[in-house]
RNA sequence: GGAGUCGUGGCCGAGCGGCUGAAGGCGGCGGUUUGCUAAACCGUUAUAGGGGCUUAAACCCCUAUCGAGGGUUCGAAUCCCUCCGACUCCGCCA
């Protein structure tokens, strides 16, 4: 959600932010629109005043058993302009929120212009096996512990069975990441709801413009596509101190997705699925924390891949590759042997003040008068279903079996490798 | 699922349908007192929007907001309805 004033004060500046994106010109609208909400206002509350100074004096001549019926006549005539001109600034208000709310955050200066095209490498790490990798469904098939024909016959496409130590696996990746992100990157570990109601998937920007992509359960929740939004959401309607932020929070959830629009794309195997586990990290800082905080987490993204020892790369997002809420995008990619091509498997963003506006969620400096929007940030910790597949592609062997990374081990019961028939 | 109670400002907590945007307290801020700390005392302290004035701020005026949305009324924090949320008791269940 954007600020009425900002556009105000420099609508030339707005239109070309959001061109970066490859965003239509949109300031003329709102204020066309904002211009004529004011004139609705004006004329609603001339009205109201007259109304509550009669209502006043009404009830003195009342009070001293006089007779007020001049009085109330004039209001009578007053009463149907009053409420048509009320419905007529909802309706205006009402609008103008859903412009305001359709428009994508704004870039920051230093994301690059243009599509994904654009996209700037910042950084790589590890060394690519560059040799012919087989694809993890492949593995995972081979292993006998990977089963999308069981998955297929109970729920469809785009979902998969793991059974035996793959199951552990998955499980062990979880665990793994969650224990780093507590214990050494100072986030608080949360358990959160994953079906929630409008106003928190409307707060964290997936509302109302995305609504296609998520599910609904037929009493109305949103299965969540991201523990962002419960994470994010525990800010909402908050005032916090200053002194309070930056709070980290993680979890570990299972996400939700339709994939509308995603037809034919990724069909085979674990990459694109319409529920998969994720860590996810969450932050919610002070307007001068947010930047630093972005490479922070980033960077708490990034060792888990070092730990796994999995090869990656860090891409700057160009705006027009961003998601809705973005300011500023990361994105990890991991090496995937079996693609001989880097895939997405964590994107770190900072959303500024755009979702705490949607959430109402504020700060204040201490002392401070005023409690300002906070920022937010979200990032994945990993995707644990891509970094399944990672693990298994980067760790196969010759003869089809898997070499568990060393940090995983314990979390494996000591097991060092996955071998076919296990 | 059945029966009931409740939802007020940063927090706690009053509030007869008519100067109540809202008593009081805590907290915050400013000041007095003070060797320092503590305490005491005085003052001040909601948010959003619109408008006036201004280079700007301060300031002034208006409107809205007492969980949310409707309704009754000349007038609603106060009455009615719906929804959301919290709590209590009973029943049922992991």
């Amino acid at each position: 959600m954007h600020d009425l004033k900002l556009i105000r004060d420099n609508p030339e500046a707005f239109d070309a932010s959001l061109a970066r994106r490859g965003f239509p010109a949109s300031a003329a609208a709102v204020l066309d629109l904002d211009l004529k909400r004011r004139d609705a206002q004006t004329r609603l509350q001339v009205m109201q005043a007259r109304r509550n100074d009669a209502s006043r004096e009404i009830g003195q001549v009342k009070g001293k058993g006089g007779d007020a019926s001049a009085l109330m006549a004039e209001i009578a005539t007053l009463k149907s302009d009053i409420q048509a001109a009320d419905e007529a600034d909802k309706a205006l208000a009402v609008e103008m929120d859903g412009l305001l709310s359709s428009i994508p955050n704004l870039p920051a200066a230093e994301v690059p212009e243009g599509g994904e095209e654009a996209n700037t490498e910042i950084r790589r790490w590890g060394t690519p096996r560059l040799a012919e990798g087989a694809a993890h469904y492949e593995l995972g098939e081979g292993l006998g512990l990977m089963d999308f024909e069981a998955a297929a016959r109970m729920s469809g496409a785009r979902f998969v069975v793991l059974k035996g130590a793959l199951a552990r696996l998955e499980r062990a990746l979880g665990q793994f990441m969650l224990d780093l992100h507590t214990t050494e990157n100072g986030y608080t570990e949360v358990a959160p709801p994953v079906l929630v109601r409008d106003q928190a998937v409307y707060g964290t920007g997936q509302l109302p413009k995305f609504a296609e992509d998520l599910f609904r359960t037929t009493n109305g929740f949103w299965l969540v596509p991201t523990a962002e939004v419960p994470l994010t959401n525990l800010v909402r309607e908050q005032i916090l101190d200053d002194a309070q932020l930056p709070l980290r929070f993680t979890a570990l959830t299972p996400c939700f997705r339709s994939e509308a629009g995603a037809a034919g794309r990724d069909t085979r195997g674990m990459i694109r699925q319409h529920q998969f586990a994720k860590v996810e990290l969450v932050s919610i800082t002070t307007p001068e924390q947010s930047a630093a905080e972005h490479e922070r987490m980033t960077a708490c993204a990034e060792e888990v891949l070092k730990r796994l020892d999995l090869p990656y790369r860090v891409l700057l997002l160009a705006a027009g590759d961003m998601g809705f809420g973005a300011v500023k995008t990361y994105d990890l990619e991991v090496w995937l042997p079996g693609q001989k091509t880097y895939r997405e498997i964590s994107s770190c963003s900072n959303c500024g003040d755009f979702q705490a506006r949607r959430m109402q969620a504020r700060a204040r400096a201490s002392g401070a008068k005023n409690a300002r929007p906070v920022h937010t940030l979200n990032g994945s910790g990993l995707a644990v279903g891509r970094t399944l597949v990672a693990v298994l592609e980067n760790y196969a062997q010759a003869d089809g079996s898997i070499v568990i990374p060393a940090v995983l081990q314990p979390y494996m019961g000591g097991l060092q490798t996955i071998h076919p028939h296990a």
